[in-house]
DNA sequence: CGCTGGAGTTATGCTCCGTAACTATTGAAA
DNA sequence: TTTCAATAGTTACGGAGCATAACTCCAGCG
């Protein structure tokens, strides 16, 4: 992380920015995103006002290494799982649980973070370009697993849609690529890949999303359960061993 | 809505309530929730400052009443769909279509809206009692349309958590005896209506969710086929006709 | 027809963002 | 080793916005 070739400046600057974000992060756990003051992260580290504008630009700034931060930690526990269970030699439709389950494991560990990420619409801020990217690391894992999947027929309009997107933004073919790379020959399979992707996408937003927000308490702990049998309805979906 | 009999004084109060809050959906559409200032709403409303303060005691309790309201909308526009339906004799399969599409509809044409009450998680923001209730009027008609089916396999583990969830919490029956009252009989109908609407709550709220979010923009039209695709997986999974 | 209560005003204090102008430290080059 | 320039930090400031207090003014109620 840190480079030391660069000196004790540069580093000790690092380690600033980072200790900024680790408190910002502390205030954001306790009064949400609408909360984040520089002025009182500056007073928690015992700074005062501006110094933090050495570091941050402005408040989105900070929020957008923040931001950052999520979306590679979750791409990270994502992938992590994903390792283990080719290491494991995992079917698909266990490769999809845990995947699964790591991304909910990383998202129920840290609500706060993962609300961050989660589409939370702060108000006149706009998403860094390379949002999308990060966003899709965190999902490229899961188009393996759909590659070897048949849809079944009521899915049917979703994959002819997947192969519009294909044809129509090469991006995404180079994402499948990434991810799936001894998909490439076949015709049918990255879109199939991708609709899997998108269908997990959804549901993961739906379930962990409603859970992260608190929605399930009161009700048993059904988040896990949910998450679960949904997963059970796509798996069989894609017909998956 | 306006109430002759108490007097000119309380009808141009509440005729006033209703602008405010009009001219704050507007900043919020234009802002985001974030954004929402009563200064500004003030200021365009030609008044100036702590005049509102008559009207809304803060800026949170505005806010309450405008996530009220949409609550209340979105509860009638699925209500209403449901009271087509039946009146057409739909389907269940044909319904839970209609329900859903009236329910995403809703969310499109409006997302600033929807957003408030996604889940958007604002601050220090406490909802208050009645929220659950409102909620849940907006999800009950949902009820009905799966308390005739039959929950595959893969289900079998989130329809015993309802079973333990209606056991728990008396208001959990009687939700279900508002919205699906010839059902009270039967023994797993209840669970089952209440697994079904949970599993199509999570799919809404992932699908529309990132579809209002703006998620899917440059990747076709994805978000009325994506919520297709789920609800063909969900009838499927109920045997729903 | 008076008067009370509600509508609206200005004034004030607080917090926070972000900029400007300044001081002091310290790493690095000569 | 000595100098010096970049960097970390400071106080001072102006602008928004929330919220309260104290006031004026008007209209509907009795």
């Amino acid at each position: 992380m840190v480079r030391a070739q660069e000196g004790p400046r540069a580093r000790y600057r690092e380690q600033t920015r980072s200790e900024i974000k680790q408190t910002a992060l502390g205030q954001l756990a306790e009064s949400g995103v609408g909360a984040l003051a520089l002025t009182r992260v500056a007073k928690e580290m015992g700074l005062s006002g501006p110094a933090l504008y050495r570091y941050f630009a402005n408040r989105d700034d900070l929020l957008s290494a923040l931001i950052r931060d999520a979306y590679d930690d979750a791409a990270a526990a994502v992938g992590q799982a994903a390792a283990e269970a080719e290491a494991r030699g995992r079917s698909p439709r266990e490769r999809l649980r845990e995947l699964a389950d790591a991304y909910r494991a990383w998202a129920i560990d840290e609500p706060h973070r993962y609300l961050l990420i989660q589409g939370a619409p702060v108000p006149g801020y706009v998403a860094p370009d390379d949002t999308r990217g990060r966003a899709r690391a965190v999902l490229g894992p899961f188009l393996p697993v759909f590659a070897n999947g048949t849809p079944e027929a009521g899915l049917a309009a979703l994959v002819v849609e997947m192969t519009d997107w294909l044809a129509e933004d090469e991006s995404v073919g180079a994402w499948v690529a990434e991810y799936a790379p001894d998909v490439l020959g076949d015709l049918r399979a990255p879109s199939y890949a991708l609709a899997g992707t998108v269908l997990v996408w959804a549901q993961l937003h739906g379930s962990v999303g409603l859970e992260a927000a608190g929605n399930f308490t009161g009700m048993g702990h059904g988040g896990g359960t949910l998450l679960m049998a949904q997963l059970n309805l796509l798996a069989d979906a894609f017909a998956l061993r």
